[in-house]
DNA sequence: TCTGGGGTCCTAGGACCC
DNA sequence: TCTGGGGTCCTAGGACCC
């Protein structure tokens, strides 16, 4: 049997945590920028606020239904969630971390085990140790464990686990499923499965598995085998990504080339420095900058270019250096630019070393000084140590005026290093 | 008049997820 | 005024190989 549990409304869980007085009030949460909202407590979807809304459309209701509104801190929310996983992994070994509030689990030698108890005890130890509610769904499959745990989030009675481990509670679970809720259809296969009459996971499962095949191909034809009993997804090991991309949207628009450069090459070191967690190499990055789309009624351009790397590399200098090249082909003056990025992909693992014949880069010297770089940063606060071009500038940088404390990752509180363990 | 068969790799775009 | 960020996989078509 597959595990899957989902931390209900993670981020404003998480915000709830540290602050007692918003229990039982909405709460939204922003995206980066303040923009739009990513995550809202039941309050607030109750009062109707939809997933993705701009803030400036709620202005109204935020005001009339005393919302309490946050910009996203994903350093808490990280944070967060290694503590949730943390706590679950003491429970159950095989486990996959989906995303940063979903985990998958595989019950492998639980046969005399009672899964409902256990699972009981799951959600009530992690949510006492971290404050964040939980839901568990429990079946023969990834996709249909997903569909429990919408039962046992939906349902209070479930107290937080719900099982499918028969053919009458798959069928009915399935009959009472919406068809654009099942994992793996999104908006555009719902279309078309709506149009021919397909509106729940059940009516989906009864359709032959070559209709399903010929409408949407071998991925359609996994969830129509999963979503009828046959397990066609594993757990996965977590590997090193292979694609890594650091992109944000200015606070406000630029129209110079310096202060975009100086964004970008922020982006870079960035993505360097996520490389260098993974212990990967990049072969090739990839620079994008646009202007800001939903501004109709000014002209658009949007262009990226790709940069091969002569070397495998992660060292935020080197792709700082190829990141601003890339730029500079790019950058047209006479538009308002909104959002840049860099995207690095053909990522392949540290060792065993690739060198190249014609390399005149000295880089064990420079990767002796990235390390220092990351341990110093680590202890002392992100970006505290910098490459120059990344600058001090504060035109790019985003909004974030509701922003709350990083309650658990405080300075304060992780100062008390030991002066051995910095490296020089 | 009549012109093969079997591959690989790359890229762009589309679909999905959180 | 104001609209996020970061991933994965699959497919079709083109270019190329022998």
């Amino acid at each position: 049997m597959y595990g899957l549990i989902d931390c209900n409304n993670f981020y404003a869980s998480c915000e709830r945590v540290f602050n007692p007085l918003l229990a039982r009030k909405p709460i939204v949460v922003l995206s980066n920028n303040d923009g739009c909202v990513i995550a809202r407590s039941n309050e607030a979807k109750a009062l109707g606020i939809p997933m993705g809304e701009p803030a400036f459309k709620l202005k109204e209701v935020i005001e009339s239904h005393n919302v309490a509104v946050f910009s996203s801190n994903y350093t808490l929310y990280g944070d967060m969630s290694q503590r949730v996983m943390t706590i679950i992994s003491s429970f159950v070994p095989d486990m996959e971390i989906y995303s940063i509030d979903e985990v998958f689990l595989k019950f492998e030698g639980y046969e005399n085990i009672d899964l409902r108890e256990l699972g009981l005890k799951i959600v009530r130890t992690t949510t006492k140790g971290t404050g964040i509610p939980l839901s568990l769904g429990i079946a023969p499959t990834k996709t249909l464990a997903k569909v429990a745990s919408k039962f046992a989030k939906k349902y209070p009675d479930y107290k937080g686990v719900c099982i499918i481990d028969s053919e009458i509670k798959r069928e009915k679970a399935l009959q009472l499923f919406a068809i654009e809720d099942v994992w793996g259809i999104g908006r555009r296969y719902a279309k078309k499965l709506h149009y021919h009459s397909v509106n729940t996971a059940w009516d989906f499962t009864q359709k032959s598995k070559s209709w399903v095949r010929s409408l949407m191909g071998v991925v359609g034809e996994r969830t129509w085998m999963e979503l009828n009993g046959t397990p066609c997804f594993r757990l996965e090991v977590q590997g090193a990504k292979k694609s890594i991309c650091t992109s944000r949207s200015f606070g406000e628009q630029l129209t110079e080339i310096n202060p975009i450069s100086e964004a970008v090459a922020n982006f870079a070191a960035s993505c360097g420095e996520k490389l260098r967690k993974q212990h990967s190499l990049a072969h090739s990055l990839m620079v994008f900058i646009h202007t800001n789309p939903y501004a109709t009624n000014k002209s658009q351009y949007y262009n990226q270019i790709l940069m091969q790397l002569p070397v495998p590399t992660n060292d935020s200098t080197e792709l700082i250096k190829y990141a601003g090249q890339g730029l500079k082909k790019i950058f047209l003056p006479g538009f308002s630019y909104k959002k840049a990025g860099v995207i690095i992909t053909e990522i392949v693992p540290e060792r065993p070393v690739q060198t190249n014949l014609f390399d005149e880069r000295n880089r064990e010297k420079y990767n002796t000084a990235m390390k220092v770089m990351d341990s110093l940063n680590a202890s002392y606060g992100n970006r505290k140590v910098r490459i120059a071009t990344q600058g001090f500038g504060r035109k790019w940088k985003l909004k974030n005026e509701k922003l709350s404390p990083c309650y658990t990752t405080r300075l304060s509180d992780i100062l008390v290093v030991n002066a051995n363990e910095i490296p020089f």
